[in-house]
DNA sequence: GAGCAATACCTCGTTATACAAAGTATACAT
DNA sequence: ATGTATACTTTGTATAACGAGGTATTGCTC
């Protein structure tokens, strides 16, 4: 089942910093983390995540450094900021909010 | 606490789909109805739920119906079609896969 | 050393949506 | 008559996800 599009607006950031937080990671490698710790239910493109990297990174919330090529391609390792995890903290609250309130309404009285 | 715009895109006709399909109303009751229902979590407010009325029932998943006056100012009730109750049950669908990838990112190895 | 796949990054155009704000008009109570 | 709640409608703005295309490097294999 690939995730609508739409449903997936505002959810991006979120995820992006949670795995981030978890793991600092350059933007190839962020890919396949998405996917992996959703068990495939994730399946951002790069063409979706660099863009949200570089928004990331210009509200503060995470910092990009290139990494030195030691025999490897160079890549550019994002950390969470402080601020950063200030946010994930809001985002969360927030998709706990819409949760709630998409059970309420999905799940209530619907199935009486 | 205000639910980011964002966040409810692609979410907004779900909520809608499934409230017509608990009870058909016209659109200012809409706005009650989600309301109350979420316990105060949703707050759509008319220039969201109009739009998304028409857009549904152009996509024959609800039908609306003129309510002749009786001492009642007119008003359009809308019901959900059989092209619409399956189609609440792939948005459904959808949100319970988008819930749990959100949940395998925010919710697992996070707080170890 | 040529060819090829995987890695790693970047950018553009398209499309869809939520919302605020403003407007119109009716019913009803005071 | 004045106001308030009801009820519908439209316009403009901002944002975001994505596909498709592009560039460049590394390392493997023949």
């Amino acid at each position: 089942m690939k995730l609508d599009k739409e449903l997936l607006k505002g959810a991006t950031e979120t995820v992006v910093l949670a795995v981030l937080a978890q793991e600092p990671s350059h933007g190839y490698q962020l890919v396949q983390l998405l996917k992996s710790r959703s068990k495939g239910i994730f399946g951002f493109g790069e063409g979706t995540l660099y863009p949200v990297l570089y928004r990331l990174e210009e509200k503060g919330w995470i910092k990009g450094e290139w990494e030195a090529g030691n025999g490897q391609r160079r890549r550019r390792v994002y950390r969470v900021t402080s601020r950063g995890r200030r946010q994930l903290v809001k985002r969360t609250e927030q998709w706990a909010g819409l949760a709630r309130g998409m059970t309420l309404i999905l799940g209530g009285p619907a199935h009486a």
